[in-house]
DNA sequence: AACTAAATGGAAGATGAATTCCGCTTCCGC
DNA sequence: GCGGAAGCGGAATTCATCTTCCATTTAGTT
């Protein structure tokens, strides 16, 4: 499943490393984007390059981890406002969650790029999951386009992201968006 | 100004050859992205690399050309749109217009990405001249958001392209934006 | 038809980033 | 404190493209 075998104990030194390769990486790639270097990572990290490699045999191993974790982090906020009982609301602190997350990690965006090609299905799938509890819920509440699947919304807030990633303030976005959906 | 000298007179041969380099290149880059090599663009240009540099010194001044020339076409599409009497009509047509060329040319998302780097301004200042031109009209018919600035409008059609290259149905995407544009 | 400047093709070179390799260092159980 | 397995660093290698170069071919001119 994991990066490496998951049985292996690590050195105390080698986990400190590890955790703090991932850090640096997390740091640099939401913030660059995925492609940059493996050496300012390793510097960022205290480590030499060689450490890195130990620890992730290919820099496509690093993003996808990164792009995982992330991932992860959305399904937990998504599945905090499926808690919400208005329907309404919910969706509107989805929308406006995602937005503001898109806006603070602005490479996330190279990352997901390069990290869709490998597996998407994984967390993703629990995404769409989500995408759909929510989605049967506005819609028998009648605040969403009956039409709407949850790959489309999925799709829209990749759109989405994509504005705020150019600049374009997130709240607006979020806003058009969360319009656009309401029904005919 | 342009790539090469423009006052130099090519032979007969050689501006039939640079005129299918761009082609090939147009084709290329708008279906698969910046990121396809040179050599298929050559082959399938019917020439070799060194013709490809002879005309174009670096790749970099053929995505340009490429983004430049498709830039191009969109504001002439946009031209046409302006024409039209009602606003309402003019808006739609301008969104749903750029969502089917968002359809066609997926590459052009990579093209773009390319090509912002080095220079935008040019051809993207009319865009905006053109945006804010019809910005007017329809904020003035009351059909928009007051609040909506030409980047903005900008920025979200980027984010609709986005969507639609990731295989969002393009007409989905124009209505949501359009919907989405409406006063609050 | 002969001449020559222009143009061509594609092998060889340059580049730049990912990845490997191995001598040296550090941890940890004894 | 010792021994040696585990881990480390970073120079050297690999790899994939872009780009150059020049011997050869071709278009246009006299």
């Amino acid at each position: 499943m994991g990066t490496m075998e998951t049985g292996r104990q690590l050195r105390a030194d080698a986990r400190r490393n590890r955790e703090r390769i991932l850090a640096a990486a997390r740091a640099v790639f939401l913030e660059e984007g995925a492609d940059v270097q493996m050496e300012p990572i390793a510097r960022r990290a205290g480590v030499g390059i060689g450490t890195v490699y130990r620890n992730f045999p290919t820099k496509q191993v690093l993003i996808d981890e990164v792009g995982r974790q992330w991932v992860e982090e959305r399904c937990t906020a998504t599945a905090s406002a499926l808690q919400i009982e208005d329907p309404a609301e919910a969706l509107r602190v989805f929308v406006t969650g995602a937005s503001a997350a898109m806006a603070r990690d602005v490479g996330i965006r190279k990352v997901l790029s390069h990290y869709e090609e490998v597996d998407t299905a994984e967390a993703d799938a629990l995404h769409l999951l989500q995408l759909k509890t929510l989605l049967d819920r506005v819609r028998a509440a009648g605040l969403v386009r009956p039409d709407l699947t949850p790959p489309d919304l999925f799709g829209l807030m990749c759109g989405m992201a994509f504005a705020i990633f150019r600049g374009t303030e997130p709240a607006l976005c979020a806003e058009v968006l969360l319009r656009g959906l309401r029904p005919t």
